[in-house]
DNA sequence: TGAATCCGTGAAGCCCGATTAGAATCCGGG
DNA sequence: CCCGGATTCTAATCGGGCTTCACGGATTCA
C-alpha cells in the first residue's frame, strides 16, 4: 500500500511545471493520493474526501489543480499506463543486442513485475479499473493501453517468428497468459510473504519453461 | 456478458426454498442480475437501480428478497466462490486414480477456466471485487477464499512432495502465478476472440511447460 | 365469497459526496 | 510594511441512490 509515484512522467508529460515549485509538488501529492485510493476502492468507491485526506489538504482545493473528479482519475489511469510504457521502453532498449526474443520477453516480465510492485500505485490503479471505466475516460485510457499491448505483441511475434515458442501455443493467447500471469501479482503479493527477487525469478523461470520451444 | 448463473448452488445453498416457486425464480432473477452488475461496474459501482432493470422490476422490490445492498452483494460473493470451489471438488473426485498430481492441476485449470468463462457472473464477480470490498463484507468472502485456495495448495503440496515440481518454482509461488494466468483470462477473453476449448488447450499447455520438472 | 398472505409498486425521506461561492491566508517583490 | 496573486479553507448547494412506507393487485385456502 502506498507506494510512491516515483515516476518522472507524473510532472514531466503532464504538464510544463517542475517540481521545485510548491504548486508542481502539490499537485503530485494528489495524484500519488488518487493513484493509492483508486487502486484500492476502485473507479466508483473512489471519494474526493479519502484522496484530500491522503494528500493532506481539504477536498475542495483538488478543484484548484483538477477541473473534476472525472479528470484526475483520467490523469491517474492514463499516468499508470504511459510510464509504464516507457519504463518497458527503455528497458528493452537498453537489452543487449544479441538478446534472443525469448530474453527480450523476460526483461519485459521483470520490468513489468518491478514497475507494478515495487514503484507505482498508479499502474495498479490503471491495472484494476480499466473494466469499470464509464465510457467517457474509457477512451484514452484504451488507446494507451493498446499501445502498451502493441509492445508485448511485437515481442510475441518476433519469438514465433524466430520458432522460440512451443507449437502448440497461439501468441496472442500467450501473450495474454503471459500478461496475466504478470498482472495478476499485485493482487496478492505482499512485501512479507515473498520478496520482490524471489518473485521476479520466479516468474522468469515460469514464464520461461512456459513458452520456450 | 450477462452469462447465466447454471447454478446449482444459488438456490440451493442459500435457504431451503426450490425454484418452482415464481418468488424463488424472482430471487434467482435479482441475484444473477446483481453478479452481472457486480462483475461490470464494481463494488461501488453496482447500483440497485441497474440490477433492477436487468432483473425487470423495481429497485425497491428487491428489499423484499434482500435487507440491503451489502446483503445481496455479500450473498452474491459466496456464491461465486462457493460454486467455483464445488465444481472443482466434484472435478477432482472425479478424475481417475491414477492421475498425477500434475494432472490433477491441468484438470483444476481446465475446470476453473470453463467455469469462469461459461457459467458464471458470480465468479468473475467474486474475483473482480475481492480487493474492493469494505471490511463487514470481506470476512465471510476471505474465508471461502481461503478454502478455495486451500484446495489448489493441496494440489501444489502433492506436486511438489511427487518431484512433479521444477526445482527452482517455489510451490506457493507458482500457485499464484498459475492462478493469474486463469483468473486474469477473465479480463480479456471474449467469445470472438478464441473459443473457449483453445483458450483451455492453451492454457494448459502454457501451465503444464511452466511447471513440469 | 372473504380473508390472509405473497409480491410488487410509487412516492417520499434522508444521507453522502461532488461541486461551487466566497472569504481567509500565505508569500515574494516593491 | 503592504499589495496582489496564488493557494487553501469554510460554508452552502445540489443531485443521486439507498431505504422506508403505505398501499393495491393477485393468489390461495377455507
Amino acid at each position: 500500500m502506498a507506494k510512491k509515484s516515483g515516476s518522472p512522467t507524473v510532472a514531466s508529460k503532464t504538464d510544463g511545471k517542475t517540481l521545485d515549485k510548491k504548486s508542481a509538488r502539490t499537485r503530485v501529492r494528489i495524484l500519488d493520493a488518487a493513484a493509492q485510493v483508486l487502486s484500492a476502492k476502485g473507479y466508483a468507491g473512489m471519494r474526493l474526501s479519502d484522496v484530500a485526506e491522503v494528500a493532506e489538504l481539504q477536498a475542495p482545493a483538488i478543484y484548484y489543480y483538477f477541473p473534476s473528479r472525472d479528470d484526475l482519475i483520467e490523469e491517474v489511469m492514463w499516468v499508470g499506463l504511459a510510464d509504464m510504457r516507457e519504463t518497458l521502453a527503455k528497458a528493452l532498449d537498453a537489452a543487449p543486442a544479441d538478446a534472443t526474443a525469448l530474453e527480450r520477453i523476460l526483461i519485459a516480465v521483470e520490468t513489468h513485475l518491478r514497475h507494478e510492485l515495487e514503484i507505482s500505485d498508479y499502474t495498479t490503479a490503471a491495472i484494476r479499473n480499466a473494466g469499470q471505466l464509464p465510457d467517457h475516460i474509457r477512451d484514452r485510457h484504451d488507446a494507451e493501453e493498446k499501445k502498451y499491448g502493441a509492445v508485448w505483441r511485437d515481442l510475441f511475434k518476433q519469438a514465433a517468428e524466430a520458432d522460440e515458442l512451443r507449437e502448440d501455443l497461439d501468441p496472442y493467447l500467450a501473450q495474454m497468459l503471459v500478461m496475466g500471469t504478470i498482472n495478476w501479482t499485485a493482487e496478492w503479493w505482499q512485501p512479507n510473504r515473498a520478496t520482490i527477487d524471489r518473485v521476479v525469478a520466479n516468474a522468469q523461470s515460469y514464464v520461461r519453461a512456459a513458452l520456450a520451444a
